[in-house]
RNA sequence: GGGAGAGUUCCCGAGUGGCCAAAGGGGGCAGACUGUAAAUCUGUUGCGAUUCGCUUCGGUGGUUCGAAUCCACCCUCUCCCA
């Protein structure tokens, strides 16, 4: 089986140009793609991690992965299938997110050897001339079929501005540069993505007469078709700074049901005969599956040794035994303990964003210390409670377990 | 440039002088039930405090005893015309 029918069965694929031609250089290490990535954040997130998956995989067949960074595409903001406006980042953001891109890419994708390259869009973008570029290939844009294209439908309704409506256009621009310099004949990326890179391939047909592909990769959307990956307080972050290992962790844990197997096949580097095992799987046993998925996920992105301590931590508290060692922790001085209740040590161990909300929480029993359920806002919190071990463990509902250390 | 309309709490969306910290829904959080899932039911959801106070309805001023609601100017967006 080639990579291209791996990617198939892993349910990967969601459109390409050219089916054929796209299998057999593919197949045959014979491509050299490119995936481009929008400094949006200082950080990845797991829409990311797909892409970077799929580059890993391609790369182990024998392809050449191009990573691009879009420090020029970034400034303009890709309106792609979304309502809004992003906010727009000042040129310093920018540079600061490339860079932290550019670290985390390269714990994923080996660079060495020209086993890889990378680029920064904003390399040749921003030194473009406008009329310039409006002559070399803004005659090779039609406006009324930019206009019908998937990615602006959303747009259409609540307004798009030129300024993000060029963005299809230096993405294009971007195919087109790569392919010329580095031989950059295919692109993939996010479904979403899709009208931009048809627009490079186009660009690169008109311009140079050659033909080049393009295949994008489904999203990852959960049984509700929401995309994954994302939680009330934001992204599921790559960097271990932004989102702890165990609560990437946890996040894998919990997914739903209907969701596991999909995301076992998407995200994870287990043989697909493994996999179909899984298939049939259900009840306590598809519980084992999510505890598959979250190690094998949080092994890739933050190494097997994390993996273990998250694994470690989740079982031993949701298991019976009370093992803390790996329990997030925040520490207290004995300043601290100073008339403390129990909402000033919930608020210091950043479990509740309000005094109130805390309030509310130890009403309707939510909270607990060292597995005794807390009845009163105001219940001290005194040095004798962290006696026997020096650290005392707080429990927010069901899930959340923090540890105060006393210093 | 001309005309019409809109901007409300995390989101959608009611409210058009006092009874409004602001209906309803979504989402979130907590409780029950469970498999750290889903579904369901219950409670809760601006900030601080033991029946109270404080800050919010695009911005700035104004009218009024009192404004999310009325007036003026400004900003942003949508639509129609150019």
């Amino acid at each position: 089986m080639g990579v291209y029918e791996e990617l198939q069965a892993r349910g990967l694929i969601a459109q390409v140009t050219d089916e054929e031609e796209i299998r057999e250089l593919v197949n045959n290490g014979k491509a050299i793609f490119y995936i481009g990535f929008d400094p949006t954040a200082d950080s990845l997130h797991v829409g990311h991690f797909m892409a970077l998956c799929l580059m890993k995989r391609l790369q182990m067949a024998g392809n050449t992965p191009i990573a691009l960074v879009g420090g020029g595409t970034g400034m303009i903001g890709d309106p792609s299938g979304r309502s809004d406006m992003r906010k727009m980042l000042t040129k310093e953001d920018i540079e600061h997110n490339c860079e932290c891109f550019k670290k985390q890419m390269s714990r994923f994708i080996d660079f060495s050897e020209g086993k890889a390259i990378m680029v920064n869009n904003a390399d040749w973008l921003l030194d473009l001339n406008y009329v310039d570029v409006l002559r070399e290939v803004g005659a090779c844009f039609s406006v009324n079929r930019m206009l019908t294209a998937e990615c602006y439908k959303q747009r259409m309704e609540k307004g798009l501005s030129f300024l993000e409506f060029n963005y299809m256009i230096m993405q294009s621009y971007d195919f087109y540069a790569l392919y010329q310099k580095y031989g950059c004949n295919m692109q993939f990326g996010g479904d979403d993505q899709w009208s931009n890179m048809l627009g490079g391939t186009e660009l690169i047909r008109r311009k140079l007469g050659k033909d080049a592909y393009a295949m994008t990769i489904n999203l990852l959307l959960n049984s509700e078709g929401k995309k994954m990956g994302k939680t009330q307080s934001g992204a599921v972050w790559l960097d271990p700074e932004k989102t702890s290992p165990y609560d990437f962790y946890q996040y894998w844990r919990n997914v739903s049901d209907d969701d596991v197997l999909k995301c076992i096949r998407m995200l994870t580097f287990l043989p697909l005969e493994e996999i179909d095992k899984m298939d049939s799987w259900e009840g306590a046993q598809l519980n084992k599956a999510k505890e598959i998925l979250a190690y094998e996920l949080t092994k890739l992105v933050h190494g097997e040794d994390e993996a273990n301590k998250a694994q470690e931590a989740a079982k031993a508290l949701f298991g019976s035994k009370t093992n803390t060692d790996n329990m997030p922790s925040t520490e207290i001085t004995e300043a601290d303990l100073e008339n403390m209740t129990i909402l000033d040590l919930l608020s210091k161990c950043s479990l509740i964003p309000s005094r109130g909300e805390g309030r509310r929480l130890v009403q309707q029993g939510g909270v607990s210390v060292d597995d005794k359920k807390v009845t009163d806002p105001f219940m001290a919190i005194t040095k004798e409670m962290f006696d026997d071990k020096g650290f005392v463990v707080v429990k927010k509902g069901k899930k959340v377990f923090h540890k105060a250390i006393l210093k």
